[in-house]
DNA sequence: CTTGAAGCTATAGTGACTAGAGACATTAGG
DNA sequence: CCTAATGTCTCTAGTCACTATAGCTTCAAG
C-alpha cells in the first residue's frame, strides 16, 4: 500500500491533484490508516496513470470520466471509447490550424516591424486593425492543452 | 457616445465581456448618463477593438496591459512590443509542436483499434500505458487559445 | 403610457488545478 | 524515548478569461 505521497511520485501526479481527483469522483475514496492517511494499492495506482495519460494526450476531465466507465465493461463494444478519441483529434486539430494561423500572423508583424518608434511600430498597427491581417484567425473558440 | 450594447456590437465583444475588462482597470471606467449607464466614446472603441484583436490573436490580457501602456507613448522605442510579441510567437509555436505530437498519437491510437470489445480496444490500452506511445508528447504545461 | 429590451450591480460558476494556513501523523536520528 | 523534519490532513481561496444568474432600474418605440 501506498502513500498518497509515493502514489503521487509513483504516477507523476502532484499530491493535491490526487486530492482534487477524488474529490470530483474521478478516483475512488481510498483506504485509511489508523492515523487517518490515504492508502492505496494497485488498482488505484493503475487507474492514476490512466487518468494521467490521458490528460497528458489533451483528454479533459469529463471525458476520461466515461472512458474510465467504460474500461470498467471489457466484454461492451468499443466504439463508444473510440468516438472519443476521435473527437479528440477533432478538437486537436482544430486548436493546431487555428494556432498556425496565429503564427503566421504573428511572424509577419515582427519581420514586418522597423523596430523604430512606437508611433511606427507594425505590431501595435496590426493590433490596431484586423484589416492588416493577410489571414482570418477565427475567434478564440475554446482553450485546453 | 455608444451605449455598452452598442459598443459590443461595433467590437464584437459581449457586454459582460466589456464590464469585465473594466473590472480589471483595461478599460477606463466611462462616462455615465443621467440614468448611470455607460457612454462610450470613439478612444474607448479603439482600445477595445485593439484588445479583442490582440485576444483573438491569443495574447494574455497582462500582455494586452503592457501592450496598451506602450502604445500611449508613441515616441518610444518599440523594443517591448515586439518583445512581446516575439514571446507569443514562441508560446504559439511551443502549443502547435505539443499539439501535433498529440495529433500523431491519437490517430495511431484510433486507427490501431480492431473495433471490438474494449477488452481488446487500443485506445484504452494506449491510454493505460505511455510506453505504447510513438512519441514521447511532454506533459501538458499550459493552456490558452 | 405601456411594454419590452437593454442596462445596472453583485455573486457564483467554469476547468483543472495550485497555493496557503494551521493541525495531526509518521519516520529517522540521537 | 525524545525530538525534529517531513508528510499528511481539511478547508479555503486564487488562477485565467470569461459566462451566467438574479433582481433591479432605465430607456426607446409604439
Ligand atoms: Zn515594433
Ligand atoms: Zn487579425
Ligand atoms: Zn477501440
Ligand atoms: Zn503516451
Amino acid at each position: 500500500m501506498l502513500t498518497i505521497g509515493k502514489l503521487g511520485q509513483a504516477a507523476g501526479v502532484k499530491v493535491p491533484t490526487i486530492r482534487y481527483y477524488e474529490q470530483i469522483g474521478l478516483l475512488p475514496e481510498p483506504e485509511r490508516s489508523a492515523g487517518n492517511q490515504r492508502l492505496y494499492g494497485a488498482k488505484a495506482r493503475e487507474r492514476l496513470a490512466f487518468i494521467r495519460h490521458a490528460r497528458d494526450l489533451g483528454f479533459p476531465l469529463d471525458a476520461i470520466r466515461d472512458l474510465l466507465s467504460l474500461s470498467d465493461s471489457p466484454s461492451q463494444s468499443c466504439a463508444a471509447a473510440d468516438v472519443i478519441a476521435t473527437q479528440q483529434l477533432v478538437a486537436v486539430k482544430e486548436r493546431i490550424t487555428r494556432l498556425t494561423a496565429l503564427q503566421a500572423e504573428l511572424e509577419r508583424m515582427i519581420t514586418q516591424c522597423a523596430k523604430g518608434t512606437i508611433a511606427d511600430c507594425r505590431v501595435i498597427e496590426v493590433l490596431s486593425d484586423h484589416g492588416l491581417c493577410a489571414q482570418d484567425h477565427q475567434a478564440r473558440t475554446g482553450q485546453g492543452v
